[in-house]
DNA sequence: TGTTAGCACTCAAGTTTATAGAGTGCTAAC
DNA sequence: GTTAGCACTCTATAAACTTGAGTGCTAACA
């Protein structure tokens, strides 16, 4: 946060040019400013103004002969002070939701949409961080007869996070000693984050290991196979967009960039630390956590079941993106899966 | 193919320059040939054949003063007669199966791992098409109650391919109903691909309009909703290696080659023209199906259940790639996936 | 007849130099 | 406080030059 006191012609200024060059990704000169925005003040006046711009490092110089460019600094600004957010269109919220209703129900099915629309509708790449598996509450286990030895086994989440595994048992279990057994299972879980229910397996099993109830012995097992391997899950959408800024020409860079995108599991473990906040929140430039993206913003929101924060959706565009727009966008999407998913 | 007779010496001297390409990505120059290979000649006669080599279309020079580099037709001549493939090492046929053992039994998980391998043991892109839902074979579906009127439908192919929707009941089910639901299905539904399960929903959905049996219409009802929309499933891993060659540098170029990636179903559609003939496949250059992947090659491999080709995996890299390691480890990755696939 | 040394020629890539234009900062006048 | 004017700076673009790798051809050689 910048607390800056600047005169209303200051801050007029600074919007300009900010706008100006999101507009155009060019540097952009007094005369730019004076001409295009009715400020009825010559290039001279808004050279002086932009000087002592530069002076509170609001605004850079490629070269004395450039014009200005706004600084991450003057971004904040902007987003902070100045930036007249846009309320978001009916048409874009009927398009959100629209989306958003016809994927099929299961969690991944959704983030995955929801990472698609945000990328379409704001031009921008679009990134959903999932839920961790195992913070989800256990809902429910069963297990499916696929052949002699192998069960499916599945494990679904309070906010629809769907697993599943074929296991290999060791011996030939019949449908009904499945049925006991999930509803053995079912029982004794319920109300458990999945974390706490890999803990309550191995404590019971400990407990059952010298039981006369066989089956039960044999359920945990199951179970315990059943839990998944911790899977990091981003879905991330229209990467490819990032090509269409004329800033990102250079191609070392956007091989950083690419990279990133790949280590998922860095990527979720960096961006875990913008989930301490609820709702909406801006990166600009070096304040994001990824310091490969630099010249990049990134605009997150939390999602939630209920009243508990899940996973972390938004966008990743260029320092000059948008903001108006996007940040909207991202409130609205991240508002209406919590909604979706609280609904259950 | 290209069927030409070439002098052994001639056939030597293509291969030295392919492989010096494909080692430096430069135009290798006659005297470069004749010094680093020991074919006792100069650099004069090596420059005599090398002409006769681009008169038959297999080396072009990008001008004169360069060297020359293989045409697609000359790396073509290279893979089909040249290329001594190497068998796969014991150290890489022991990290792919690790890798793909270790996954989780279904089908998705197993791919997407493929898909890592591939790109992880030959340092380019690794691709993997999964199979349509719809020509899988249908195995069981199954209904959990999940809340008052919330049903999760599970449907389960042959090949492991698992599916799950929640679906909004239009009425609470008792659990027994469900089974008796399922147990209905899977009776009714067995031996059918999923297509033909569609078809025959809709059907049976005809006949029993007026029948008295009005669970196994409820039945009918839900499980047609239990369908997924089609959906076409591509793993790519490795994108960013593609930044690592040198003669990909134009970002224009590699825009085009994200933004294809990111296509999907218009990917599986034209890697769907690959799947006709079985075991592996390399396209070179303009031989590839996706015209934006210019300079690139294309290595794939049919995988299958028992006898039925179901899918596709390769490795998307320069045309200028290590063919003789990467034709193995393709190779062998999709016939460990079709072994493990058929075991079940 | 096949091979090779020698040499003139070509062409891209890198370097230097020149030019134009955008935009600034400063000064002096309003 | 504002503005016109002007010298100055610096990049971007083009043009001219230089370098060197590599060729193709010729003539001599085995």
């Amino acid at each position: 946060m910048v607390d800056l006191t600047l005169s209303q012609r200051s801050r007029q200024i600074l919007e300009a040019i900010v706008e100006d060059y999101i507009a155009t990704a060019e540097p952009v000169g007094s005369s730019a400013v004076a001409r295009r925005h009715a400020l009825s003040l010559s290039s001279a006046t808004v050279r002086n103004v932009m000087a002592s711009l530069e002076e509170l490092g609001l605004l850079a110089s490629p070269h004395t002969s450039a014009g200005r460019i706004p600084t991450d600094k003057g971004f904040r600004f902007y987003v902070d002070s100045l930036v007249g957010l846009r309320t978001i269109t009916h048409t874009e919220k009927k398009e959100i939701l629209k989306r958003c209703r016809e994927t099929g129900g299961n969690l991944t099915d959704l983030l995955r949409e929801a990472s698609r629309t945000l990328s379409s509708l704001s031009n921008y790449t679009g990134i959903v961080v999932a839920p961790r598996f195992t913070t989800g509450m256990f809902r429910q286990i069963e297990f499916i007869k696929l052949g002699a030895r192998r069960v499916l086994a599945i494990l679904v989440t309070c906010s629809g996070a769907v697993q599943n595994r074929i296991i290999e048992a060791d011996q030939d279990f019949m449908p009904e000693d499945l049925v006991r057994m999930s509803n053995y299972l079912n029982s004794t879980l319920e109300g458990l984050s999945i974390s706490q229910v890999r803990e309550k397996i191995l404590a019971e099993m400990e407990l059952e290991k010298n039981s006369y109830d066989q089956l039960m012995t044999k359920a945990l097992n199951l179970s315990q196979q059943a839990l998944p391997a911790e899977q990091d899950e981003v879905y991330i959408t229209g990467q490819s967009r990032i090509f269409e800024q004329p800033e990102f020409s250079d191609i070392k860079k956007m091989r950083e960039v690419f990279k990133a995108f790949e280590e998922k599991s860095r990527l979720v473990q960096l961006l875990g630390n913008c989930m301490h906040a609820q709702g909406v929140q801006i990166f600009i430039g070096s304040e994001t956590p990824l310091k490969e993206m630099v010249g990049m913003s990134l605009i997150t929101s939390t999602y939630m079941t209920g009243t508990s924060t899940i996973g972390l959706m938004g966008v990743i565009g260029p320092t000059r993106m948008g903001y108006s727009s996007v940040i909207p966008i991202v409130d609205y999407t991240a508002q209406l899966v919590s909604r979706l998913l609280t609904e259950r």
